[in-house]
DNA sequence: AGGACGTTTCGACACGCATCGAAGTATTCG
DNA sequence: CGAATACTTCGATGCGTGTCGAAACGTCCT
């Protein structure tokens, strides 16, 4: 009977326009102070104060107390990735027979999802991933094969200290744009801070979205993860 | 900037409680009628037909037309899906830890990121090495200047083999706790190396945080740096 | 101490929208 | 054909809630 329980209650939450601007901005697990989410949003500290209160009781959103201020975040990596599922479903409404989709903006190519890769990029590196046995496609999750630990250990990445991770290790994340599923968890979030750290992408302002730069590119096809 | 295209539209389909409810009553793929799901959640059929017409629109909800009947049912099982997933998000346990002060614990004093020094310790260490125009602050990376590379030989750290490393020299990292930027990259790596490796920090227990010890707290002032 | 600043609470207002009655359109059946 | 049924459109109403001003609260700084 109850097979969506709250389902309302959480629609509600996420459906009014300010709230959502408000996830967004935090979208990217950055935190910031009620007064900061105002002047973004182009609304009062105590209207900012108001909705993020009813995103904390939701769980949604975290406080961090630091003297006067406060910080808010997201409360996890799984919201984030609750949202980008969602966005699976606002995008039915361009589901037209397949022909013409709009692939070529910044965003749907590459960008950030939380802090592992989504857009065309996230779901290209982790067909790439899974094609050369450095990962096996689970059922909700995925498994590092042995030649992807060595993977790991030529990128400088230590596979024990991420999964050691109060997280899901490597979660299947459904990709909005490309409704196929990207690289998640714990290890998606190593995978994409390594290549931000060795310059191989950038991102394309404070936006969400990313570019691959020609350094990266090279590296990557060396990989043979492109 | 439409990080999450449509959240707001899409939470707001699903906000309305009757809405959500023909929803539920749709969730296992069957169809029905305006006046049957009218009935089945106590409003009228006008009503009914409007909130139909609402989810359609969407794309959420497809009708087939027979007769003057009129079959409402599901767009497709990824809509159930979805709201599947949504759930998750709504039934996000209530167990929050309320607010947690960063300020005075261990791991706001200081830490380690990665492998680099954050915290209050992190911050400050920045700013001295900036102050006494040891690093020189960037766009988003710093500089090190003549005098900085000097400090570095006196610390027997080998400037040149820090900079051949296959990472960003001296980047600048957004502190959590802080919320202001201290030495990142493969300087601030080699700085926190260097102060691990003299015993003026130590880790506690085998956690990230850190202490600074007498000795260390000592030389660092004698250097100014403190 | 006092002032400045970030945040929250309270109260009032206004807009959005779910709701229903009434009336209009479409389809079936006698 | 006309009556009955299913559904939609339109307009009016009322509730919910997002919004902000004013003011209280808490913390930092001098």
């Amino acid at each position: 009977m109850n097979a969506t329980p709250n389902l309302a209650a959480i629609g509600r939450l996420l459906g009014d326009p300010t709230r959502a601007l408000i996830l967004e901005m935090l979208y990217d697990g950055r935190a910031w102070t009620a007064t900061e989410i105002a002047r973004a949003a182009g609304i009062t500290p105590q209207t900012a104060s108001s909705h993020l209160h009813k995103l904390v009781d939701a769980n949604l959103v975290a406080v961090d107390a630091q003297g006067r201020h406060r910080y808010f975040r997201l409360a996890g990596s799984d919201v984030a990735d609750g949202l980008e599922t969602l966005s699976v479903l606002a995008t039915r409404r361009v589901a037209r027979p397949g022909l013409h989709r709009v692939r070529d903006d910044p965003m749907s190519l590459a960008r950030t999802c939380y802090d592992h890769l989504a857009g065309q990029l996230g779901v290209t590196l982790t067909a790439s991933l899974t094609r050369n046995g450095y990962c096996i496609e689970g059922h909700d999750t995925y498994d590092l094969s042995t030649s992807g630990e060595m993977l790991l250990k030529r990128l400088n990445i230590d596979v024990e200290q991420v999964r050691k991770r109060r997280r899901s290790f490597a979660r299947k994340c459904l990709d909005w744009s490309e409704r196929r599923y990207h690289l998640g968890g714990a290890l998606g979030a190593a995978l994409a801070g390594c290549f931000f750290e060795q310059r191989w992408l950038q991102r394309i302002g404070d936006s969400r979205a990313v570019t691959v730069t020609p350094h990266g590119r090279q590296n990557l096809k060396k990989l043979d993860l492109l």
